[in-house]
DNA sequence: ATTTAATGTAAGCAATGTTAACATAAAGAA
DNA sequence: TTCTTTATGTTAACATTGCTTACATTAAAT
């Protein structure tokens, strides 16, 4: 029942604060816990004072999902644009990257990927443009094998989906309960980074790699 | 306001046929469409009436994942059970199956091999046991190839891990709104199987298959 | 100063899972 | 048989949820 004093009662610039406040809280909790009531609690102001800034509650996660997205892609895509280091590690570094993030980030990579809001991933990224998600990157780093002749000629767009796939699968796992996959994590993820290697590449012997385990992965003897 | 007449006011075994409604309702529509109330009014009792089966709605959900993990198994280790199959064909069946089931039963799919559930979901399967999932029969098959030769001899269960991670991303992938990988998912599932196959193999030379995908995938030229 | 737009509050709706109090039927004991 | 007990339903109500409507307050424009 009690009114805000004056200086209070506009807020300034509530909109941003609560998109702020919102994708910190997603970040740290699952996504289920957002409700309209928790964050107007933690904003400061009441639940239908998000109507004023956001259409309804899907309006906000689409907000949220959209920035979720920047960082995500800016995360994954660093490693892909070291384009001074050798293709091989660039490969590396991004699908280390990718699972990497999902880790550390486990209710947002979730919400990004998951069904629910299917239709906005579809509006920001399509697998098939090559300027989203790391992917147009990894699909490029792909093709750049090709070109140089240690890749397999395959469609590179195929190539980089089972990629992506397989990396995809590896973060559910880690994030969606199954310990046993997650104790040891960093093992399943050399050793599926060994398989997606060897399904795509076709001249071992012309790779290069300043990075311990992949030079590793490399040496003729380890062939089999 | 209309109460039941004498003879239904006793339904006979009303805890069987909520649970196969209910089932039945999760291989149809998204799993957050399960209420109470729909339960209730698809059985023709009250919401209410469901307490005196199961203890709350968790209860009711835990006995349904029970149920989908029964039929899951059945679905997936039929494949790998062949044993008078190859050894590769019975790798390439079971983890096509694997995928096939996923994209058939979207959202059982997502129910067991969700997050929500995942403390059922160790009580019943766990990744080192021999005996879930068809993951037990995976890892054997795997350690028979190593016995034969003809697959590295590094940790089973790690290789087999990997393996079904990656197809769990595919299949997550498929059911989870990727239209792009919805469309050609049996191109990306052939292409991921090679990858893995390659992953593990140490000698394609050794391998038959009857299956003509996968007899071509070891003929000698199509190594790179 | 008065009007207008922006931003906030209060109150209430329908749906959800849940619980409590009550009703009915079946089974066994006196 | 009659009475009690147990199993199994029903109805009613509650708290929480997302959401909406009607209204209040402030800031800005004229």
């Amino acid at each position: 029942m009690t009114f805000m004093t004056k200086n209070d009662y506009h807020h300034g610039n509530l909109k941003e604060e609560m998109l702020s406040i919102a994708f910190d809280h997603i970040e740290r909790h699952d996504v289920e816990t957002l409700t309209l009531k928790v964050l107007a609690d933690a904003t400061g102001t009441s639940r239908s004072a998000i109507y004023r800034h956001f259409k309804n509650k899907d309006a906000l996660m689409e907000a949220i999902i959209l920035r979720g997205f920047d960082a995500f892609d800016a995360a994954v895509s660093t490693g892909l644009k070291e384009t001074t280091r050798p293709l091989i590690d660039r490969f590396y570094l991004a699908t280390r990257d990718y699972v990497e993030y999902a880790k550390t980030h486990p209710n947002l990579y979730r919400l990004l990927f998951g069904k629910k809001y299917a239709y906005i991933r579809e509006e920001v990224m399509s697998l098939k443009d090559s300027a989203c998600l790391g992917f147009g990157p990894l699909k490029a780093a792909i093709e750049e094998g090709q070109r140089m002749g240690v890749v397999k000629k395959d469609d590179s767009y195929e190539q980089a989906v089972v990629i992506l796939a397989a990396v995809h699968g590896l973060s559910m796992m880690i994030i969606d309960g199954f310990r046993e996959v997650e104790e040891i994590y960093e093992t399943l993820y050399r050793r599926m980074f060994e398989s997606l290697l060897a399904g795509i590449v076709s001249d071992r012997a012309k790779l290069i790699s300043t990075i311990p385990f992949v030079k590793n992965l490399l040496k003729p003897n380890s062939a089999e």
